[in-house]
DNA sequence: CGGCCCGTTGACTTACATCAAGATGAGTGG
DNA sequence: CCACTCATCTTGATGTAAGTCAACGGGCCG
């Protein structure tokens, strides 16, 4: 169901494209750039509900977000799902697989996405010529590690307004990074799978949502998302956002 | 308040130390053990209740516990606690901040402990010559991961009996891994510690084993815990327990 | 012995889940 | 273009798991 689409020569590369001071080469002078390009031979084009990874598939790959978005979820042995992470545009996906060789997460397209494939065995070779590309590998992992805590703290301490005003807050940050407007966003996931990730159901989702409106801390209407408080929903998600 | 143990020719290093098939050395040829004890060139101790690290600080080194137990933690601005592990010998404290330079977390001693310090630049120069050392890194890093994934599963879709049956589950395997009991221990962190760490009050943690020792589940005197009936305890937590 | 954590237990409250009934909107086919 | 279905979202009524508040008991240490 994926698609394929090898690299030409001519083809944009790393160099050359937008997000390359937020994906894999931050940090990375020009010439380490494009010694790292050589290690992208290809992207893939993932349609809307369909997988870029699964649970237990070998891991040969990271994967960079050229286009849309992606959400990680994790099954227990009895067929709950957890979903614990969206992935947006210059972000990673199969970090945590990498590290051990086969994928821990299903990743699968909240819509249309393209990524660019990152070979394992072409990292590690070319690592050894680009010192500020294993120190990059292990600021993204810090990174992933990261997120996690925020989520264990944000589903152990804080309570679902609380949870659902962090959640709005991150997003508007990590767009803005993208160039996106802060407080105007369409939300590519479902109040199910929001509810699913902070630990609620999807009627408490929906609840706070339209309370949120009633408070006029945000205006929603489906998936259209303004945030009319910011500092408001900060403070309510008490102050850090992940 | 920690106390260091230089390592002199003669100490106990990692190719004598019996937990040498759980910790850092693991999967490593005798020989690459040898190199890799140079590593190691001084222990810590750390009384009761005192800190082996706290978040933020500069994090040069990672450890290897020989004995005691530690709990990590994570502190949000506005001074929220939330317990994020338990470590027993064997494991490693500290991965979480070598990637990124800094302490993400705070780690406390439950018991007086003692640890074997692995400093991040020793580990990069040795790691140069033991690939498997690389490796293993990657896999501990890899094993943090899951842990982390793990408990957002627990806190985001377990119930509070099931989260406290997985909690004593987990730590009956890791105990039998180190050659104690799997059914009869001692819990060396208080019902408020482990209630924070499963986002539960104490109160609720107390009164479940009350319950488990009323169901038979368990026999439970204070922090001295038997398990009865592992298979049952298995079973309420959803089978997979970390 | 007395003080102090720490753990237990009970009575009460509450935040969130569950159950259930419409609305709203996107997609499809006549 | 409208009528249909199906997904998703909203809102209300009710239930319950776990939190809160409070009193008490048991170990442990000076």
């Amino acid at each position: 169901m994926q698609k394929r689409i090898p690299l030409t020569p001519d083809s944009s590369r790393c160099s050359t494209c937008m997000l390359n001071n937020l994906c894999l080469p931050v940090g990375m002078s020009t010439i380490d750039i494009s010694r790292f390009e050589e290690v992208v031979q290809e992207r893939l084009r993932i349609p809307k509900g369909e997988s870029l990874f699964e649970a237990g598939e070998r891991a040969d790959a990271i994967f960079g977000i050229r286009v849309g978005s992606l959400k990680t979820q994790l099954e227990d042995a009895s067929g709950h799902v957890q979903v614990t992470g969206f992935l947006l545009p210059g972000e990673i996906a199969g970090l945590d697989g990498f590290l051990e060789g086969h994928q821990l997460s299903h990743a699968v397209a909240l819509e249309d996405t393209e990524v660019c494939v990152a070979r394992v065995d072409e990292i590690d070779r070319v690592a050894a010529h680009i010192p500020s590309l294993q120190q990059q590998l292990r600021r993204l992992t810090s990174t992933e590690m990261k997120r996690s805590h925020q989520l264990v703290v944000s589903l152990g301490v804080l309570r679902s307004e609380q949870r659902l005003a962090a959640f709005l807050v991150n997003m508007s940050q990590r767009l803005s990074i993208l160039g996106y407007s802060s407080s105007e966003f369409i939300l590519r996931m479902s109040r199910e799978e929001i509810g699913n990730y902070l630990g609620l159901t999807l009627e408490t989702v929906s609840r706070l949502f339209s309370r949120f409106a009633r408070e006029n801390l945000i205006r929603i209407h489906q998936r259209e998302v303004k945030l009319l408080d910011l500092p408001a929903l900060r403070d309510l998600a008490g102050t850090d956002c992940g």
